[in-house]
DNA sequence: TTTATTCGTTAAACCGGTTTACAAGTTAAG
DNA sequence: CTTAACTTGTAAACCGGTTTAACGAATAAA
């Protein structure tokens, strides 16, 4: 009953040839004759054999695996990302193995030994929090390790991130050109790229359109749902309400929209709300939200292709590669150069003198 | 520079000793005295030595890994299933690798190989598609998987399900008790467990009511938001409208929410609307979804300890373990006992009688 | 006819561990 | 004083492939 799988030794002694015959055969490292080559074959469709990967993968040194390393799965922008990458490595013969770390310094640390152990032949890898160096020693010392959209400081290895600076300031251009005059703009540590970046765009707006732009503007802590809602309690309980918001990301945006229509709030009327990321929940939510749109399956995508290459070609540098940000209007944005008390459905909006600058939903 | 990484050799020899002696002293299946122990250990650290984990697999026969199959992962439900899976791995040692299958035949007949390939040691799987027979043929060869949310019918091995009869049964009661009369349900394709067995609640809550429940009440077809919007437009374009529509997914819930507030039917007013599963998309719509709760992570989770059991001891089975399938109230049902034209905001329902049946929001 | 080349094939080393079987050296029991 | 039983450690086989170096035979070139 204990029928163990059959070897390749077993292919080869009932096909009458040697093992590394029929190995380089079966690799197509050789042309065999044809009589030769179909013995091989017959032996194999009668025995059922299969190739042990693991051994194979021992004499190889490759685990033909990479990994992808996520704070979290469970957040659509991630799980969109993941869903891209385990389809591109798939079609090029690879397993996608999945980390989550939890932003655990410990846990990404233990992900990058992967590579050591030759779990993962390269790793995909996406931080979401502040590093204090630790990290970045680190990953310094790995070769196929490929970054996806939030940079390490000090780090050369091949990234993948979305314009941000121009996305940033292309939502809040729409909201200057739409009226709003007092925008607050939340978001995440300030010591990420991604942060300082949308950052920049936010107020490269505003000084094109000679606004003012105070530091008491700004909000800091996380891309949580959580710091959404707190900030917005926060702002409310504040002598002069906003009257647009641009979030970091449509967690943020999402929590602040719940907490603001949980205080008579209302979104677009009182108050506009722009996201960024667009993941598929901004479209779910009431209103739906007006976000800068990051693909997260290209970001995806675009980073296996470069994590395959660096590993098939060691040699070979791709640099930063930046995706579109591109203004996806949906209805949390009202447009207030109609007189203040005439409020429309969003949908009713006049033509802009110039249109918003990216595609409509 | 080609500093390749030491082996257990170099440590043994640093060591003065064997190499069997480093591996069974590093695998603690020897005790070693004191001195000796402590010599290997200052070579294991004087090297930065790290075991091989590839040949360490070939000579155990094991991978310590073990496979998660969803048909995608971008689906909130599965995204939590996988991350509730890939913390009970890791606690016990293991690497969890994901496999998408979108409901292809051939991909999971491909993540079945990967038991063959000992790529992993064993297999949690979810498939949402109805089975042709080719799938259980092919998946009873192997022990050491674990079927999650959704059956396969005539296969033996450990299943985790939520029990689905009592949330169905649970979740009508309510809509007849809040004074529905004319409940619509509309679920996946006939062929699966969960679709038949929460079809059996619907009907069984219509028996206990004395209530009718004719075929042309039920609409099947599969677990979609775009199932869920088409169905909302058949069912607006017949001449009689339901007050309450039961949905065997969030899913199907949300794309009907959607379609019947682009066609002005409101909800909870004009019509009630339970989900099924409580994803985190449960909370986001508007009016947020009330909905019967069946938790991914504990799914997942107890599926992993099943797996992670069924590996170390082939010989102990559990059968089906059904997991709790609570309703959870929140705002897309109303109270229809108050006089038809007299609606509220759902917050402000009128004490129950009986209590709704299990927890709230 | 002799020398090169190519073709088809294989033995053996190798990848880096784990595990079995057994050998000295010590200690304990009879 | 033997014999049995631990201790401490090792040599060698093994896991199942891939790859290198080389060999005999056949064909081509000189």
């Amino acid at each position: 009953m204990k029928k163990k799988s059959p070897t390749i030794q077993d292919v080869a002694d009932r096909a009458g040839l040697s093992k590394a015959a029929v190995s380089r055969y079966l690799n197509k490292s050789i042309r065999l004759p044809e009589e030769t080559g179909q013995k091989i074959d017959d032996a194999v469709r009668a025995l059922g054999y299969r190739r042990n990967s693991i051994a194979r993968r021992l004499s190889k040194g490759g685990s033909e695996t990479i990994g992808l390393v996520v704070p979290e799965i469970s957040n659509t922008f991630f799980s969109e990302m993941a869903e891209a990458v385990e389809q591109t490595v798939s079609e090029r013969g690879y397993n996608l193995i999945l980390g989550i770390s939890r932003n655990h310094p410990d846990k990404e640390l233990g992900f990058l030994r992967w590579i050591d152990d030759s779990i993962v032949d390269g790793l995909l890898f996406v931080t979401n929090r502040p590093d204090n160096r630790r990290l970045q020693l680190d990953i310094r010392r790995y070769r196929a390790v490929v970054l996806l959209d939030e940079d390490i400081p000090g780090t050369t290895q091949d990234k993948v991130f979305c314009h941000n600076i121009e996305g940033a300031r292309d939502a809040t251009r729409y909201l200057i050109r739409t009226g709003h005059r007092r925008i607050f703009h939340v978001t995440g540590p300030s010591s990420l790229m991604s942060v300082k970046e949308r950052l920049e765009g936010f107020r490269l707006a505003h000084q094109e359109a000679a606004l003012p732009c105070p530091d008491t503007h700004i909000f800091h802590h996380d891309y949580t749902q959580q710091f959404g809602r707190e900030v917005a309690r926060k702002i409310l309980s504040s002598p002069i309400l906003p009257d647009a918001i641009f979030a970091a990301s449509d967690y943020i945006a999402i929590g602040m929209l719940e907490e603001l229509r949980r205080n008579g709030v209302r979104v677009p009327e009182d108050m506009s709300v722009i996201g960024f990321d667009d993941t598929s929940l901004a479209e779910l939510v009431t209103p739906k939200l007006t976000t800068v749109r990051q693909d997260a399956a290209e970001l995806g995508r675009i980073g296996a292709d470069r994590l395959l290459d660096a590993i098939a070609h060691p040699e070979v540098r791709h640099g930063v590669t930046r995706i579109a940000a591109s203004l996806v209007v949906r209805d949390s944005v009202r447009d207030r150069r109609l007189s203040t008390r005439d409020i429309r459905p969003p949908t009713a909006l006049s033509p802009s003198p110039e249109p918003p600058p990216k595609n409509q939903s």
